[in-house]
DNA sequence: GAATTATTCAACAAACTAATTGAATGACCG
DNA sequence: CGGTCATTCAATTAGTTTGTTGAATAATTC
């Protein structure tokens, strides 16, 4: 690295950066820690991997600059090491969403079946929770709703939504949002409540997108 | 892959884009075609690579989505694919220069070096350009000029900018710009101007991003 | 249509990456 | 201070990526 140019010793850096976002498992646990701080075990557990390989894929991000970690008695907690990593992941999706053929097959097939129903903009929103004319549904699992969420938001993770439907009005629209753009869980929701004969739409994205735009947050 | 979830299908493409970054190579040669597009050959000599080389890494960064191509007569031509990518790149970028401690330090020691003068913003240029009182120096290769560069600027490739200097005034403030952020180019010509005795500052970034912008080219 | 030019393909060795296993470390708790 | 728990390290294996070489392909020119 001493050897090269500046230019390219710089290059090669950011080429490691890339590198640390080139595998899926660790596109998950990005995900995983864009929502909250984790411990290792909790990232593994997450990400269905084992604690060693989960270990080595966070050293590996921590090394390139895109987490950081600290200890907290017996357990070592990793976390985003900036905002700026959610917009070089969000960018990374958008020219992965747009180019790859073989994703935009994907979209088309499963995420924009489900998405006919327009998804609903931060801004929109903020603007409708103003008036009071909509219920915010946070659907993913509850210890990421506890680490933070959208303001008056009500946590119900996806597996018991079914069971408490009767709970949610049926007058007001409401908004689901989850992890982020590619998450699952605010697509299904949506769908099982229009089946269910409620008014219901998506966030064009989740939490933490929430969150960096500095908008309010519980 | 089609025994994937959706989601993790998704993810893997989206890995795969991270992929084609991830190599300090192919960040050149995306900048290379950041200026304009360019034949396999023209590549590979730019970044001194073999054709095969060339070719190879081009292939793979197509077949992510960051790049296409055509064939005009014996030649194939690529260029990026969208604007899209050079967002992607300059998160890259962005991220690699905040939170990698070593390119921090390279920063820190040539490129900071030579930019205590600070940078001229596009917002800044575009207006002291409309009250006419700057000379904008483009120190690109004359083929990158040529295909594409800032309204009324003066070609002047580096090599050539000492013996050219009689020709630049002394009285009017010179914006010199290259390629991108991390061209050393600009750096190198701002040197060099207030060496001399010239009033000069650099562009924030380069032409790709002028374009990409939405400001006038010529 | 044969020769020329530009690019890609195929095969290979060297270097690197991913996942697994089990041992080592380091902080806490009784 | 010894035991326990969470994490990291080290070693291994399998698989992937890089760059090189030389042959194959595809369009152009003579």
């Amino acid at each position: 690295m001493s050897s090269l140019s500046p230019k390219a010793a710089l290059f090669a850096e950011f080429a490691e950066v890339a590198k640390a976002l080139g595998h899926a498992h660790r596109l998950v646990i990005l995900e995983l820690l864009a929502q909250r701080e984790r411990s290792v075990e909790e990232v593994a557990t997450a990400s269905r991997l084992s604690i060693a390989n989960a270990s080595q894929h966070l050293r590996l991000m921590r090394q390139a600059g895109l987490l950081v970690s600290r200890r907290d008695g017996k357990q070592i907690l990793y976390r985003l090491s900036d905002p700026a990593v959610l917009d070089l992941v969000a960018a990374l999706q958008r020219v992965g969403e747009r180019n790859v053929a073989a994703a935009r097959e994907i979209v088309g097939g499963y995420f924009r079946a489900r998405d006919s129903l327009e998804p609903i903009t931060r801004e929109e929103l903020t603007a409708r929770m103003k008036d009071g004319l909509v219920t915010v549904l946070d659907v993913r699992p509850e210890d990421e709703f506890e680490a933070g969420h959208l303001p008056h938001a009500i946590n119900t993770p996806l597996r018991e939504l079914a069971e408490r439907l009767r709970n949610l009005p049926k007058d007001r629209e409401i908004v689901a949002y989850c992890r982020g753009h590619y998450c699952v869980f605010a697509f299904e929701a949506v769908a099982m409540l229009r089946e269910n004969g409620f008014k219901a739409r998506r966030l064009e994205d989740g939490f933490p997108e929430w969150k960096a735009a500095g908008l309010p947050v519980m």
